[in-house]
DNA sequence: CGTGCGGCCTGAATGC
DNA sequence: TGCATTCAGGCCGCAC
């Protein structure tokens, strides 16, 4: 499941790749993936790659007339000279005999054509903090006009962009604040740990490539490393390595959540 | 306006 | 063994 190293990894890969190339063809597959864009083909074929972004968890194609905005969802894959199969949804046909496929099993994953303005707009509404780049002022003055369980507003898009389901767990784990504590309880020491754990987890969890859990790979077909450091997720029942107490299992926000019921506070 | 939940999808894992 | 059910979790849209 992408989440902020994941697609700053497919970025990278792409950058290395696809920019300057022209996109001489457009071949869909499937009409869902791009919403039933009926002009889209016409609005992307002949266009120039001039640059490629991350924005949260979303990749930004810039063309140069418009944009292409990604979000690979749970399943999705940009995939540079990769092979065609069942679940391949969109081809877009490059120059040097090259091209991009979007595969993507469950379909869930959305590649739309947006103008500069119509980007604009989109991005200011719906995606908020960029985590790697936000002061601790930004951060705490946003999380603290939110209340219930901490672990639902990391998740929250709108407030800051790029966490998922793994990584909130991580870093809650490593800030020693259990995922169900009320973020209006918070205290300065706890949100400053949480800040703090947010930069250097993600960082850390970019260089090594991110984490694949089931399918996830890069768009050179590249697996990542970080679920090896996996401290809490997917480790329900085992031993916390800090404390040795069997890691519980709860849910929030409709998700699974790992965390240890006795270093975590709350 | 905010919140919570069903729907979208498929394949792997689990249950009987 | 085989069939049915559950689970995985990001985001949209809708009901309240």
């Amino acid at each position: 499941m992408p989440e902020l190293p994941e697609v700053e990894n497919v970025v990278r890969g792409l950058k290395k790749n696809i920019l300057n190339k022209k996109i001489c063809g457009v071949e869909v597959l499937t009409e869902s993936i791009i919403n039933g864009d009926q002009n889209f083909t016409q609005k992307v074929q002949g266009q120039i790659i001039e640059d490629i972004q991350r924005r949260g968890k979303y990749i930004i194609i810039k063309l140069n007339q418009g944009n292409l905005l990604i979000h690979l969802r749970m399943t999705g894959k940009l995939l540079y000279n990769g092979d065609k199969d069942k679940h391949t949804h969109l081809i877009l046909y490059l120059s040097q005999d090259t091209w991009l496929s979007y595969k993507d099993v469950r379909k869930f994953g959305r590649i739309l054509y947006l103008s500069d303005s119509q980007l604009q707009n989109y991005l200011a509404t719906k995606v908020g903090l960029e985590p790697l780049e936000m002061s601790f002022e930004e951060f705490s003055q946003r999380i603290m006009k939110k209340k219930g369980p901490i672990k639902k507003n990391l998740l929250d898009q709108g407030v800051i962009a790029g966490i998922g389901n793994i990584y909130a767990d991580e870093i809650l784990f490593a800030s020693g604040v259990k995922p169900q504590y009320p973020t209006e309880k918070l205290d300065p020491a706890d949100l400053k740990a949480i800040y703090e754990n947010i930069k250097s987890i993600l960082a850390i969890a970019i260089e090594a490539g991110g984490s694949t859990i089931r399918d996830y790979v890069d768009s050179t077909g590249k697996a990542g490393d970080f679920q090896n450091f996996h401290k809490v997720y997917g480790r329900f029942g085992q031993a916390c390595v800090r404390c040795n107490s069997s890691l519980d299992k709860t849910k929030i926000a409709g998700r699974t959540t790992v965390f240890c019921p006795d270093c975590q506070k709350g």
